[in-house]
DNA sequence: GATGAATGAGGCTTCATTCAT
DNA sequence: CATGAATGAAGCCTCATTCAT
């Protein structure tokens, strides 16, 4: 019971960081800003994380924790599904994601700014990257397996085709963009390479 | 004369600053780094650009610049060169520029979270961006019209190349990471893509 | 009791700051000085007011409202006195204020320049100053009334008084100056023309 | 000659300190900010005046002597006029030049709280006022010795008389202000006491 | 004499974190 | 457990003044 109550209240606070963060970015989002957000006070804050920083990574895990839940729920693992198929629903629900959601996109950039100075968040940011890697290149090594792919280096192709995904949503941080054909056009460019002989 | 010596004065502040945001990021570095750096005084610093805010867009502009005028040398638009070895030949130039330097990783993908943040970042990446967009789908385009290429979009072409390397450049904040393999295998597709009837 | 720390401990910055200001003026003062004066941290400054500006207006108001409380405890409304006396009172007692004080004159005159520049500061001091004239010319127009006083414009009266009252203080910041004097013969002036026929 | 370009010089620099500090206030205006309005370099500043301090010393002073050679010109000491007349041309002259130039009330009242701190300007301030203060308690004794005004302390009566304009101009500083009606209340006032038995 | 680039002390404000209640 | 007032180090920026040319 006791349990529960801390559990909601963490997931409260997650819920408001990330909305503050969200909105401004990790550097110029004040601990009050989240205070105010969460609903909570100060010194709760520091009860359920040490830090800014700690909480920061928090939030990088509770997002990706999200993404992977929304991920599932969108690509059934049915086995009536061809390898390409499933492939292509991965890449369309991941783009729903950021297409929903416009101001994820910039949060998630931050994350890799932020990986990039603070230890804690690269850990936590390089274990759930990693983990999308290894979704993705076991895909890829499904289609292999299955025939349905040619042979090739499944990670370095996952490692490609998040990374185009990452690019290209960069690119929305300039200004608004029409992401639908960029997306296609992605899609027609692997598919063609692991379908053709 | 006097117009020289302020060329160089603000050539040696961003400089500097280029340094010092590669080295920690816009939040991160003070203006204090930054005058310890270029060896100047904090009027100084002020009497060349008018905030922090605008010192990173001149830095921005400036590694811009630079980058453009290193791909310019490093791909001849010698005539003897088919479309495809051009493309390749920037390809690997652009890669060079980031395995050289790895801290320009996190630098880059820093503009990026301030352009989402800072209007006069913003417009400034966004120009130097497109300038770079336009660059490659000008030598698909090259390719479209000299036969070597299938018939496509060059800009959204352009856009993905361009995002995937950016996308893979990522990956590097998250640790130490084999570029190379993962460069071939994005030309290769790129190219079985672009090649075929 | 929460509340009260509070006000206590917004009054104490106030003391402080009226009294910085008072030895030095809005622009020469700085937040250090008030924090020294004070005996709170820098943070606590600005915990209870905005910003210098904010806590300058508050410290106009807070100087008008003890002058108000020291103007009403020196001139009594009891019946017993005409309107005549009750004005002299009035006039006396403000001139004690500045008698007792000098600085305050100089502070007092900062506050008419802050205003001209500043919009916060403006908004206070002329709320207070009417305020001033609004009790003036009540007492003018009570001995119109009761016919002691001539029939004129209370308020234009109250301006002239009030004003007279400011521009001589003035004449304490060029030099020590015998005050009494000039308000016997402003008080005769006055009286002379107010009571006449 | 070369005398000539000298004053010629320092006076484009104080009419243009002047507007300046018209415009801003002492502390609000910058060096930067006159060196612009006077079309000269910085350092030729320096050249003419020690300091800010001592220009705005300057500027008093240059003020004051406009001021006088505008009242002059306007109150002729034509031996036909009386010294009630004389002096509503002088209290008129005075009204009007302050009702020309609104900003000017803010510098004055600026020349006041300097003049309280710094000591340089205390020193040309009070030698200005008592120099009006002078001009003023003379027109009042001609009237006495004429016979035309009753007999008092005239310097005192200078006093009053100058500190309620300045009290009055003050007002300006807290919104627009139709002055008219009280100028003319003031002259009453003090020609009823002056001129009665 | 004249110039204007350079200086650096010092001002205002923010914000992550603590701790007494 | 929870609170929120208090802290103070540190950041960005301004500006009077100087001095080499």
């Amino acid at each position: 019971m006791k349990q529960d109550v801390k559990e909601t209240r963490r997931r409260q606070i997650l819920d408001a960081a990330l909305a503050a963060f969200a909105a401004n970015g990790y550097d110029k989002t004040t601990m009050e800003d989240i205070r105010i957000a969460s609903d909570v006070s100060k010194g709760t804050l520091y009860l359920y994380f040490d830090s800014k920083e700690s909480l920061f990574a928090g939030v990088v895990e509770f997002m990706f924790q999200n993404l992977l839940a929304y991920l599932e729920e969108m690509t059934p693992a049915s086995e009536s599904l061809s390898a390409a198929e499933k492939f292509q629903a991965f890449l369309l629900a991941l783009n729903e994601v950021f297409e929903q959601d416009d101001q994820r996109v910039g949060l998630y950039t931050d994350f890799f700014v932020q990986a990039w100075q603070l230890d804690s968040v690269r850990d936590v940011l390089a274990e759930a990257y990693h983990r999308y890697i290894a979704v993705l290149a076991g895909m890829v090594q499904e289609g292999i397996d299955a025939g349905e792919f040619r042979d090739t280096d499944a990670e370095i192709m996952a490692r490609i085709i998040l990374g185009t995904l990452d690019g290209v949503l960069l690119q929305k941080l300039l200004g608004p963009t029409d992401f639908k054909p960029v997306l296609n056009q992605l899609t027609e460019i692997v598919m063609r390479y692991l379908q053709s002989g």
